[in-house]
DNA sequence: TAGCTAAATAGCTTGACGGCTAGATATGAA
DNA sequence: TTCATATCTAGCCGTCAAGCTATTTAGCTA
């Protein structure tokens, strides 16, 4: 799945979230859910393999962090989505600007 | 739906792509993929309902245009994520210097 | 080694999603 | 009114995703 895929589902962008502020073991991370501790898991595992989360071993915890450059490229989707809309709005005030000056 | 479960679609991005450059109509979107027409009207269907898209009619065709407040809203959200995870990076740097002035 | 804890995987069920074809709806033209 | 065009809706099917419980794996401790 991709990041927009695993972006799509609220307990995932939740995770996210709880995970821009600060790491956290993945039992912390399902304690915070109502849904069972596999559930969790394999959401987690979703999100490490689209890239926007890594973990890195600490006894038996695995401390989960997120990627911010892969929701970043995620983001630089949209923005260029929306430059383009931009761009379209620009040239349609230059054309309008063109053809008041000529008095049209 | 909501707006990210919209964008999870590869197809339905390919029209969100479309649509930032120009408005179309529904046939237009609908001959640039490899799917029948029910299947795009679906897609359709499910960005008008997320709030990306909307149409105007125009005789018998439907000219679809992009909403980019409602792209833009979804934008926002990355945002506070990367802002959150930056302020967070921000505050580590500070404390390291603080500790390296008083020679820890 | 035996037992405890943290977390993942296996296997199952259910519901949603995306594709299709066929039929309905609505507008414009003859 | 009748026909053609553009588009959507209905209904079906296969696949995938998300939940669950039970089991496995791996590291720590006594």
């Amino acid at each position: 799945m991709d990041v927009f895929g695993a972006l799509a589902d609220p307990t995932r962008r939740a995770i996210v979230g709880m995970l821009a502020e600060r790491e956290r073991n993945a039992g912390d991370i399902a304690d915070r859910f109502p849904i069972a501790g596999p559930s969790v898991s394999r959401h987690l595992k979703v999100l490490r393999e689209s890239g926007l989360i890594s973990y890195r071993q600490e006894a038996t915890s695995r401390i989960y962090r997120l990627e911010p450059e892969s929701l970043s490229e995620a983001r630089q989707w949209m923005d260029a989505q929306l430059d383009a809309v931009k761009a379209r709005f620009d040239r349609l005030g230059a054309h309008l600007d063109r053809m008041k000056e000529r008095g049209d």
